[in-house]
DNA sequence: CGTCAGGTAGCCA
DNA sequence: TGGCTACCTGAC
């Protein structure tokens, strides 16, 4: 199996922290993972990474180890706070999600539960996707824009009321459109999202965050909202606190990688906390 | 049985 | 802008 020499990475908390959601692990350690039309698996052991079923480029790519993680690290790490999250899950990397595929996960993520989200991911692939197979393993592709326009055939997928906001998505998005969004700046990128129906300012944030390049949004959650009250916002009233201060304050402070931070503070405050 | 979960649309002051 | 509330569904 052929495999990459990483420094300064965890693929056990890459795929932990909450970002990604098709994803497996196998008895061995090793993670079975699916993106799009692809099916492949990935092992960490130390300062290897074993891969198989997609080029190294790809894996490269996906899992940001073409970028300089130390300087990110240092430029995000303006308190204490911040610094123990970043040194609990240290290794931890944002990953290059597939722009349709993530905004359909994060449309399915509006007021709901990890489980079922992935649960709903899952039976999408099944009723629309294709069968595909990597060595013993199998699965199924994510479906590509227009071929969710079966509205009663999303409902059955478990979604619940997203099924209308998928439904209208598939019908509106064009991908190449999408994609180029990667060469808008952030706050067009997100602004176009927005126009989604089902797509607020959170998931707009995730979308650009995860799949668009965009390292310089900051999306709020209530996980988000409580861990920066909680540290950042002490002793104010958070009713006078809306989440786009938070938001807005997130960018300010931590800077053009604050998306980096955003994820750290997430994973930290859902887990540790 | 209620409650709750990684928000958002729609409506109103 | 900011502050409500309903919303599918399945697991406690």
């Amino acid at each position: 199996m052929e495999s990459i020499a990483v420094k300064d990475f965890d693929l056990e908390k890459t795929l932990g922290c909450g970002q990604f959601f098709r994803y497996e692990r196998k008895e061995d350690g090793s993670y079975l993972i699916s993106l799009r039309d692809r099916l492949f698996s990935v092992r960490q052991e130390g300062s290897k990474l074993f891969f198989s079923g997609v080029p190294k480029e790809f894996v490269i790519r996906l899992f940001r180890l073409d970028e300089n993680y130390q300087k990110i690290i240092k430029s995000i790490s303006k308190d204490e706070f911040i610094r123990k999250t970043i040194k609990t899950n240290f290794g931890m990397r944002l990953m290059r999600q597939d722009p349709w595929e993530c905004l359909i996960s994060y449309i399915c993520s509006a007021n709901n539960n990890i489980p079922r989200i992935k649960k709903n991911l899952e039976m999408i692939s099944m009723k629309f996707g294709k069968r595909i197979a990597h060595d013993a393993h199998k699965g199924f592709s994510f479906p590509n824009p227009g071929e969710l326009s079966n509205y009663d055939k999303i409902r059955g997928c478990g979604v619940g009321f997203r099924s209308r906001f998928i439904h209208e998505t598939n019908q509106t998005i064009e991908e190449g459109r999408l994609n180029s969004l990667k060469d808008r700046s952030y706050e067009e990128a997100r602004e176009e999202l927005i126009k989604l129906k089902g797509v607020g300012d959170k998931i707009a944030d995730c979308v650009c965050m995860f799949s668009l390049e965009k390292l310089e949004a900051f999306p709020v959650d209530v996980w988000m909202r409580r861990v920066m009250l909680e540290n950042y916002f002490k002793g104010e009233d958070p009713k006078k606190i809306s989440n786009n201060r938070i938001r807005e304050f997130g960018r300010e402070y931590f800077g053009r990688y604050c998306g980096y931070a955003n994820q750290f503070l997430f994973y930290y405050r859902r887990l540790q906390k």
